[in-house]
DNA sequence: CGTTTTCCATACGGTTAAGTATTGACGAAA
DNA sequence: TTTCGTCAATACTTAACCGTATGGAAAACG
């Protein structure tokens, strides 16, 4: 897992692994079928571990700290922490560009994480096909963001993604007041632990800020 | 470009770009220095490329039509079509992961093209950092959407799309009151030409549809 | 007309890597 | 003690590349 987050799919060579590991070839072969057999185990980790993680870090929140959960979401995916669970994310996904075995997981995994992604949107009212494409960007944004490359247009990254993640966060539905409210007005805060008083929250919503994260909110543990 | 597109930068092989254009080893090595000449070369080309895209994409637009211009871009890059032209950036961004040089080219356009969509939100009355982060979250999400494999996960794919470039487009602080209209009531359609009675648009904002797009306007023409 | 420059081809050496074959060490069971 | 299953090391073959050396044809030049 380390050789590929830091190398790609391409990195993943058996006689270099071997020598890391302090071992032969011939050891490999007996373990593995061959060099594919090897990716394809690979690939299983990463879904387990995935799976396993996403399950973790969107269910049995107690009801109304939904909210948060999403923010949290995107903050263990976007942030500058978490680099090599990103790094290994990224690398899966451009392997699953051009290796069927591997889209089909990536599919497997996507869904799984979309629909925990969209129960949390629809947790806090927002309406089914607002939830989809909410989640939907969610996703796609976090991906996204960890590819760019910005560091000249913006001196204040980190407003700018809270920001971002209000944009994602927040539903005309059941924010549409906050959302107004701050970007008009107020210094622009409005995630759940700064914005205090007025309780902006789109449903229930209450307390536990989520900035405590705990050290397990990985996108990978491996 | 073609195999770029197809295979990543590590299909760059000199041998088989020979092979493939009818040519040998020798005449490849007399127009380039080594092989990291013309990777450097193929760097060059697309940012030349990119760069004179994005500008022809956003900028010249008739005034009132920044809403459309909006859209349009992220209909040229997240639409299934223009498919090879994702392929080369996503190439070039996973290349970049790794190394330094193509880091830098991917910056410099990333701060143009961020510069140039900020300019569209701008125009369309959207406050400085409220179009920062919006502009951000467009090119986040065409790259990450690109990555995700969401067959599964929701049948009508083209609405859903249409849906998110509504949140990313429609400025809560210029288009509140349609952005509520249609995710409530109305059978969920807010782009610019299929919201056609009640100009929802930001700001100005008239006629001229953004579905008619010209064939040139490709994340990559090459 | 001869020489130089330009452009391309062939041949060769060296490296990295996949996969196979064979042998060996070692513990457990017969 | 012999045998067998497990795990690991070495040696070898083949192939894909990168880069270099060298030769040659044709055009440009003096």
């Amino acid at each position: 897992m380390d050789v590929l987050a830091e190398e790609g799919v391409s990195g993943l060579r058996i006689e270099v692994l071997a020598k890391r590991l302090k071992v032969t070839k011939g050891s490999f072969y007996w373990h593995f079928q061959d060099r594919r057999d090897l990716l394809m185990a690979v690939l299983e980790v990463w879904k387990d571990g995935r799976i396993r993680d996403i399950i973790k870090q969107t269910r049995n929140q107690r009801p109304g700290e939904e909210l948060e959960r999403i923010y949290h979401v995107i903050d263990v995916y976007s942030a500058g922490r978490n680099r090599r669970g990103m790094q290994i994310e990224l690398a899966v996904r451009d392997w699953a560009r051009r290796d069927p075995e591997a889209a089909a997981v990536v599919a497997e995994v996507d869904d799984i994480r979309l629909r925990c992604a969209r129960d949390l949107f629809l947790a806090c009212g927002v309406p089914f096909d607002e939830a989809s494409s909410r989640c939907m960007l969610l996703y796609a944004y976090v991906f996204g963001i960890s590819l760019m490359v910005y560091d000249r247009f913006d001196g204040n990254a980190a407003q700018l993604k809270r920001d971002i993640s209000d944009l994602i966060a927040r539903s005309s539905t059941t924010g549409a007041r906050e959302v107004n409210q701050n970007t008009t007005a107020a210094p622009r805060r409005s995630h759940p632990e700064t914005a205090s008083p007025s309780q902006p929250s789109a449903l229930p919503s209450t307390a536990a800020p989520p900035s405590a994260s705990p050290p397990n909110s990985q996108v990978s543990e491996h």
